[in-house]
DNA sequence: GATATTCCGTTGCATACGCAACATTTTGGA
DNA sequence: TCCAAAATGTTGCGTATGCAACGGAATATC
C-alpha cells in the first residue's frame, strides 16, 4: 500500500503537522483507506456522514441528485482535496450529495468523532487538527461570503470590475487569474459570450488590458 | 450587571450546555462584557480579530467599507447573534468588516485562543463548545452553498420555483416563509417588483397560491 | 506539419428583468 | 375611526444579457 505521505502533507487539515508526526496522528485517528473503482461511491446521498474523506488518488465528482433524478455537478476533487467535512460537522442526517469516482481512486476516511474527541493519550497534534478544521471551514465561509457579495451585484460589468479590483488588491495591477473564460463566467454567474463582450468593452474604454487569463488594470 | 442568561442559552454556540454549566464555562473562558454606545465599534475593520463577539443587547450592523469609503451593509445582528467567528477561526490578519452599534448595546467577548485550547482543568463542556463551533461554521457553509446554487440559476422564475420547492420539501405543500417580499427578492438576487411580477404569473398559471408570506404549491 | 479540439471573441436576435412611477392594500398609531 | 406609513401589486420602457451560431487563434494529438 502506497503511503501517499506527500499528498497528505499538502492537505490543509494537516497544515503545521510535522512529517514525523503524521504517522502517529493517522494511527491515533484510526483512519481507513478505501479503494473506489470508477463510478463507485465514496459517499452516498441520503445517509448520515460520519467521516471526512481525503482523496489520495484519482478524480471524484461531487454530485447532487434532485427528486426527479437529475444529476448536477457541484465540483470536482483531485488528490489532496477532501469532502464531507461540512456535512459531518453540521451533523446532517441525510447527505444531499454523493461523491462518485470519475476514475479508479483511493480515499482516506477519518472518523469524525475521533477527530473531535481528543484521544486518551492527549496527543498534542490533536488540538492542531481541530484548529485546522476550524480554519478550513471558516476559510470556505469567507470565500463564499465574498463570492455572494459579488453575485449580489446586478450587472456583469460591475461584478467583473469588482472581481478584477479585488484581485488587483492582492497581486498588484497586473496579474493572472486561475480560471479560463468559461470558468470565470461561471464564477461571476454570467454567460461566457456576455462576459467576453463586457471584457472587450472595458478594453475598448481603456480601463483594462488582458490576454487570455492575464490582466492589467489601467 | 444583568446576567443575560436567557440570551446566552439560546446562542447556538452554547447548545447542549446545561444552564448550571454556563456560569463555570464563561468563567473558564474568561469572557469580557463590553458596553458599546450607539455608533461605537464592537469590531474594527483593518485589525486582527482574536475574539468572538456575542450580542447581548441592542442592534448591531456588519458593515464593509471599500477603498473609497463607501459603506455597504452586510447584515444586522440582534441579541443572541454573534460575529467574528469566521474571521478569527480563519486567522485573518485584517478584518474586512466592521461591526458598529446601531443602538446602545452590550456584547460579550470570548477569547478565541481560550476556546481552542482546552483549559487546564479540562472542563467537559469545552469539547462541546468546540463541537458547537464546528457545527455553526459548517451550518453556515451549507446554507451558503444552497443559496449559491440558487443564485447560479439564470432566471428569477427558476430561482423562485427552486426556493419554493425546497421550502415545500421541508414543511409540506403549504408553508410560511420568514421573509417579506423585499427580503425574498434580495435573497433571490432579484428586483422586488420583478419578483412580484413572477409570483403573479405563477399564480395566474395555477402553479402556486400565496398571501403575503404564506405559500401553497399546487 | 497536418488535423482535430479546445478556447476565445464577435454579432444578431429575443426577452427577462431592472427601474421608476403609481395604485392598492395592510398595518400601526393617535 | 381616521390618517400616515409600510408593504405589496401592476405596468411601461429601455436595456443588459442569455443564447445560438460562427470564425479565428491557440493547443494538443498523431
Amino acid at each position: 500500500m502506497k503511503s501517499y505521505e506527500t499528498v497528505l502533507l499538502s492537505v490543509p487539515l494537516f497544515q503545521g503537522i510535522a512529517p514525523e508526526e503524521l504517522g502517529p496522528l493517522l494511527a491515533c485517528l484510526g483512519v481507513k483507506q478505501k479503494t473506489v473503482p470508477r463510478d463507485g461511491m465514496a459517499l452516498a446521498a441520503g445517509g448520515k456522514v460520519d467521516s471526512i474523506g481525503i482523496v489520495l488518488e484519482g478524480r471524484f465528482l461531487i454530485v447532487r441528485e434532485d427528486a426527479k433524478g437529475n444529476r448536477s455537478l457541484l465540483s470536482t476533487l483531485g488528490p489532496g482535496d477532501f469532502f464531507g467535512e461540512a456535512l459531518c460537522c453540521a451533523g446532517v442526517e441525510e447527505s444531499p450529495v454523493s461523491v462518485v469516482a470519475d476514475t479508479d481512486g483511493e480515499v482516506l476516511q477519518l472518523d469524525f468523532q475521533r477527530i473531535l474527541h481528543t484521544c486518551s493519550n492527549a496527543c498534542s497534534f490533536h488540538t492542531k487538527l481541530l484548529e485546522n478544521m476550524l480554519a478550513v471551514l471558516a476559510g470556505k465561509n469567507l470565500s463564499m461570503q465574498r463570492r455572494m457579495e459579488l453575485l449580489s451585484e446586478k450587472s456583469i460589468r460591475v461584478r467583473l470590475i469588482r472581481y478584477l479590483e479585488s484581485a488587483a488588491q492582492q497581486h498588484g495591477r497586473e496579474f493572472s487569474i486561475p480560471m479560463n473564460r468559461e470558468e470565470l463566467a461561471d464564477f461571476l454567474g454570467a454567460d461566457r459570450s456576455a462576459l467576453s463582450r463586457e471584457l472587450s468593452r472595458l478594453k475598448a474604454e481603456g480601463r483594462i488590458d488582458y490576454w487570455k487569463n492575464h490582466f492589467k488594470l489601467l
